[in-house]
DNA sequence: CTGAAACCTCACGTTCGCGTAAGGGTCAGA
DNA sequence: TCTGACCCTTACGCGAACGTGAGGTTTCAG
């Protein structure tokens, strides 16, 4: 058995205070810094995941130890749950890749806030309505839920092949896709 | 080249009324029976995705032409477009056989309807905090283009470097993790 | 009766995001 | 110095959901 599950939290406290972890801050570097399987705790995620953000080129570490151990710095914190929001926003890892190479290959300060503010505007629109639709599914499943409900009072005999056209039920109430479906071929 | 992409749709027009496919409804039999392309067609599927259902125990023709062709009734429409929504739900194809297996298992109706009420309230739930989640994630792209809004008037020769750190920006702003991320390591 | 479009069954290939060994070195406290 | 907890690289595996031929057959409009 190894230790690649996903750790639970020893005595976690952040580094610093929270929302305070920009880049090129010169206290981060103070700190003692950070081995793989410290940020693993930190960020939740496994060891085996930081490994493939670096070959990734997501993530580096600020340095080596002299035995080859990676050292990271206490923002790379931030550059974790950087990337897993952006992965919760449905990028790949493979966009990603583009979105800090596009960020960091930019020729001016201006112009990479341009193309991120692109980015981000279509991805803006891009989750409002992957919202919209998963909150039209969360109402069709509380109408199939409703429409279960009234099953309760049925014979316990009675097959399930005539749910759909169930004489305890008035005609006209049609019967939701998600119920429909179960018994459609 | 092959015909696998999803095809645009030709005539659309639903085989009866929208909200009344349900199963074992005998006028849908009196329809021509649907090919498997036509069933892609209307059900914005490729002809693969539809084999591969059948495969897995989540769809089955109606019968087969004397040729072998598969040959769908109109609530194979129905069926399809519930499995789609299961898996927008979360649910995998194997969730998906399980759940129709245990439908089609189950004793008795009310038995049946049971476990659907349970496993359809469980996603209720997780699908709640689905939309939270992503509203968060709404709200924080949101906040991340306003902030880069105040580029716009920034020096062209600006570095990126010092992005997170900029002397036209209240030292107490602090950077969104989704710009934040950019810059750390 | 034809020809093109659509269909059939294998069966291997692909992308993603890691998991899981194997076979070693390193670090830090006692 | 020892030892146990961590870490290193390399590399194969996997499950999900199809994509993509290959090689051959069936339909059906004209």
């Amino acid at each position: 058995m190894s230790v690649q599950l996903p750790i639970h939290q020893p005595g976690l406290a952040l580094v610093r205070g929270p929302d305070h972890a920009c880049a090129g801050d010169p206290a981060a570097s103070h700190d003692k810094p950070l081995r793989v399987g410290d940020l693993a705790r930190l960020t939740n995620k496994t060891v085996r995941a930081l490994h493939l953000y670096e070959e990734l080129q997501l993530l580096e570490p600020l340095e080596r130890s002299k035995g080859g151990f990676r050292l990271y710095a206490g923002d790379s914190v931030t550059r974790v749950r950087f990337i897993s929001k952006l992965q919760d926003l449905g990028f790949s890892l493979g966009d990603i890749r583009e979105i800090v190479r596009s960020w960091s290959a930019a020729g001016s300060a201006p112009d990479a806030m341009a193309r991120m503010r692109d980015l981000y505007r279509a991805k803006l629109e891009h989750t409002r309505a992957q919202v919209e639709r998963l909150r039209a599914l969360e109402l069709e499943l509380a109408a199939s839920l409703s429409y279960l409900e009234t099953c309760d009072t049925c014979d316990p005999n009675r097959l399930i092949a005539s749910c759909c056209s169930c004489d305890k039920r008035a005609t006209d109430e049609a019967a939701p896709e998600l119920v429909a479906g179960l018994s459609a071929h």
